[in-house]
DNA sequence: CGCGTAGTTGACGCGTGTCAATTGCTGTGG
DNA sequence: CCACAGCAATTGACACGCGTCAACTACGCG
């Protein structure tokens, strides 16, 4: 169910994201650090907002389940990652970690806009954050439009390839399970399954453990026919 | 496709703000309208991002071409709606007027930076529409994540319908062709095409002209089968 | 009136979802 | 330490929905 306990300690080894400029110091004074265990929620849909998090270890997927329990995960959330913006009303989506010992950052959502409004480089900071997961949200879009399976994979794991901060690009550690990539695909688990080892027939990938993928033709990933 | 992490800008959109007060109208104070002929571009992909803007009248398409003649709509500009937000880099997308007469009123993005920075308010401002567009997007993938034909044309004309300003919510008129439906759902012309007309003869819909479609059983639109 | 594009409908093959069985891995308890 | 339980992951068989190719209709414009 979990991930090897070696690439655990990879993932809880990450260092904290550089912060850019003091601005973000000043966030940090905010800072509420907790841990979570797998499968745990972070906040529940129909939540207040009443908080703006940061993951700094592990991984967790926020997602939609709809009444005839159909679920979609909306997004993974790597070490980096801010989540959970909103000014009021209540979470549309559930956040739940996927990796044991995940480590997440809770920032108080009045002080953080009490230190918006007060700074203007806070608040153009917190600007360019969402910037940045607006600019992957439309990416992704790109992605899931593609009618072909193989098409779909391949180019999910390229955007993994390029999420995974510092470690080398031609080897990616995927820290959910198959069912949530199918979530997140908006396809069926074993079309997950057989388009990876199509992609391992055709040299394009390699399986090194079941949850470490090494691209081997990262062309063939692409969907350009 | 052409969506390289570099090539990648930083753009969003979002829909106007309901209550502008005066902040926004010290925004309107740089406004430079425009018209658009049909399928003309407001701008292309890899322009440098130089200014915001708003549409007042008709109708946008925002998309992504690749090298294999391959294109997706990312999302269609309406009335109201705000677009090519972004701080820094190029356009990772196109924009073309779909609808003859289109009006745009463009801000230019340095002056409206200022303002941001000078007035909070505006900051705040622009912080909440971020959000919103943020979410929009989210409820925008799960959608898209459907993978039956109706329930993406079913999901898509209630997305329309909701978005119709002011008028009566059961009649959508839709400015863009089957075409441009297409490539926004992810699927071929004659599958929507086909998925209308099933809808059609479950009493479900009515069509009302070529583009204009009544919702006669919103219930069956929605995604619960 | 004829042309061009948008839209609809039909026939057919393939890809994907579904159901089912097997293997592999992880954690637990004897 | 081993055996077992339980789930993740893979693989196979089969039906069906969707993409593709094609023909036809509807509408607008010169």
């Amino acid at each position: 169910m979990d991930i090897t306990p070696s690439a655990v300690g990879r993932e809880l080894d990450f260092p904290a994201v550089a912060s850019p400029g003091s601005a973000l110091s000043a966030l940090e004074s905010l800072a509420v650090p907790a841990r979570y265990k797998n499968g745990e929620a972070v906040y529940r849909c129909n939540d207040p907002v009443d908080s703006w998090y940061r993951i700094v270890a592990g991984a967790a997927r926020k997602f939609a389940s709809t009444a005839d329990g159909y679920r979609h995960i909306v997004d993974f959330l790597l070490p980096g990652d801010m989540f959970g913006f909103g000014t009021q009303g209540v979470r549309p989506f559930c956040v739940e970690a996927i990796v044991p010992g995940t480590l997440i950052i809770r920032y108080p959502r009045r002080d953080a806009e009490q230190l918006a409004d007060a700074d203007p480089q806070i608040a153009r900071t917190i600007r360019e954050a969402t910037f940045d997961s607006i600019a992957r949200l439309q990416r992704r879009m790109v992605i899931l439009s593609r009618t072909r399976a193989i098409e779909r994979v391949g180019a999910f794991l390229l955007e993994m390839a390029d999420r995974g901060h510092g470690a080398p690009s031609h080897t990616v550690s995927l820290p959910m399970s198959r069912y949530d990539i199918a979530d997140y695909l908006g396809m069926a688990v074993e079309t997950v399954s057989r388009a990876l080892t199509q992609l391992r027939t055709r040299r394009a990938i390699a399986l090194r453990g079941v949850r470490r993928v090494q691209i081997c033709d990262r062309p063939a990933l692409a969907p350009a026919p």
